[in-house]
DNA sequence: CTAGCCTAAATGTCCATACCTTTTTGTCGA
DNA sequence: TCGACAAAAAGGTATGGACATTTAGGCTAG
């Protein structure tokens, strides 16, 4: 027993001992050697391999289980679903319903407008040249009317929408789109751009909020005649990074 | 100690003893009895107080933070940090971006189309008349062509857009939806109902997957003129849910 | 041939116990 | 006063056992 301690057979011995396990099962999963479909050794079988009780296997098999390796069933076994981590999508299946209420259920209050000019490094951002006229468009969004407050977005309109600016003053509402259709038919958004920032000082201090409100979620979306649906996500205002997605309408193959 | 099992203190004997335990502790979080910030009661205290042994109070403790009441460090305690479950909110940040990829990166191929004639059941499940003539079309959702198989999906069409049916025959692509637009410029989608079921064992074995293959997801969404957007999903096969949404575009409330 | 029962196998739940590691706190001595 | 050390407290890891519950599959009786 004691040599079983000192051998350094599988990992150095760093970690914890279920750790270890966990490593040499998921190696042995990523590699194939658990083939998906198949059924894993018992948890008795495993513990006399890896010299150990069962309640050390069953902790690592606790994390293939929550990585979305394995599926556990009683009277059954240990099935490998996956040679691949995390299928996070598997993982957010618990989260999918919520996750189309924050995009949608939340409340989104413009708190001003403003006329602005580009200078050169917001007009790189936003798409525009320097000089230009367009419009600043701040507002915060929130779980609901008198919630909690999410994140803080500033969004930039160019000054040809300024017909539509007066639409969004003072406007609070579940959702925030500015559309305007043309004599084509086509269906043009206004808003260029938009940017979830860190909340600003004063405004947390108007809201009475903690220092430092952190994370965002916004939806943005906009309907065309042509049946494409174009969807962008600002994500947390820490690393500025933009998710932009486009869902095509399925094109009939035959024909 | 007898008596205490035969004593239905807390909650009547119905599920596992850690999970009563931690329905407990979960009320007294919530009613702020353990306010945040605060320290709970050791390991030892509360398996002295249910009468249980610490490795019962540690599973019960372990779902309290893994969702978001309590942190735990060693050496010094369980912390109270929320007195509400964990914002799912935040949970889910981290998969946003990927809920997207599920639903429009993922891939579906159409099995068959079938005439059908509604029974009462069916006509109740999709909004039509029994006897009426319907199509029944299924297909499998995978998350690549050649991929790992999602899920299963029934969809039901009305009779009357017999003419789109073909398109759909052997249609493998991204995404699945079937629009009609009318002279007056109305799009109206043909897909009445989709139905998330277990995979059937005759499916399975001619894809040659394991028995019982769960989880699903699915976005179907119809584009109209009227700027409103609809997505509606299935759910885990289990309790047939159907979680359905709509997405209105803002009306300015001024005005 | 089929329906139902039975059993074996596997995970799920639970206990008592022990020792380890981290953190806090207290004490003692320089 | 401050630092080092020791002790206590708390959760973390681990053992070995026991029984419960679920499932698949085989067997038997009809």
């Amino acid at each position: 027993m004691a040599d079983t301690i000192t051998e350094p057979a599988e990992n150095p011995g760093d970690g914890p001992r279920y750790m270890r396990i966990q490593k040499v099962l998921e190696d042995r999963l990523t590699s194939g050697l658990y083939p998906a479909g198949s059924l894993m050794p018992t948890e008795i079988e495993l513990a006399a391999e890896f010299n150990t009780s069962r309640f050390t296997i069953r902790e690592a098999l606790r994390y293939l289980r929550e990585h979305g390796y394995v599926e556990r069933r009683q009277g059954v076994g240990t099935r490998v679903i996956s040679n691949s981590p995390h299928s996070t999508f598997f993982k957010s299946f618990g989260s999918l319903e919520e996750l189309f209420q924050i995009a949608v259920e939340t409340y989104y209050v413009i708190l001003y407008t403003k006329r602005i000019v580009l200078d050169a490094e917001l007009a790189e951002l936003v798409g525009g040249l320097a000089g230009e006229e367009w419009f600043e468009v701040a507002g915060v969004r929130w779980t609901k009317p008198g919630g909690t407050p999410i994140c803080y977005i500033q969004s930039y309109i160019p000054g040809r929408f300024e017909h539509l600016i007066p639409l969004l003053e003072g406007h609070q509402g579940p959702f925030f789109a500015l559309l305007e259709r043309h004599s084509d038919g086509m269906i043009e958004e206004a808003v260029q751009e938009i940017r979830a920032l860190p909340m600003p000082a004063e405004i947390e201090r108007q809201l009475g909020l903690a220092k430092g409100s952190w994370a965002l979620q916004l939806l943005r979306r906009y309907l065309t005649d042509s049946g494409v649906l174009i969807a962008s996500f600002n994500w947390h205002p820490a690393d500025q990074m933009v998710y932009m997605m486009h869902i095509q309408r399925a094109k009939p193959t035959a024909e």
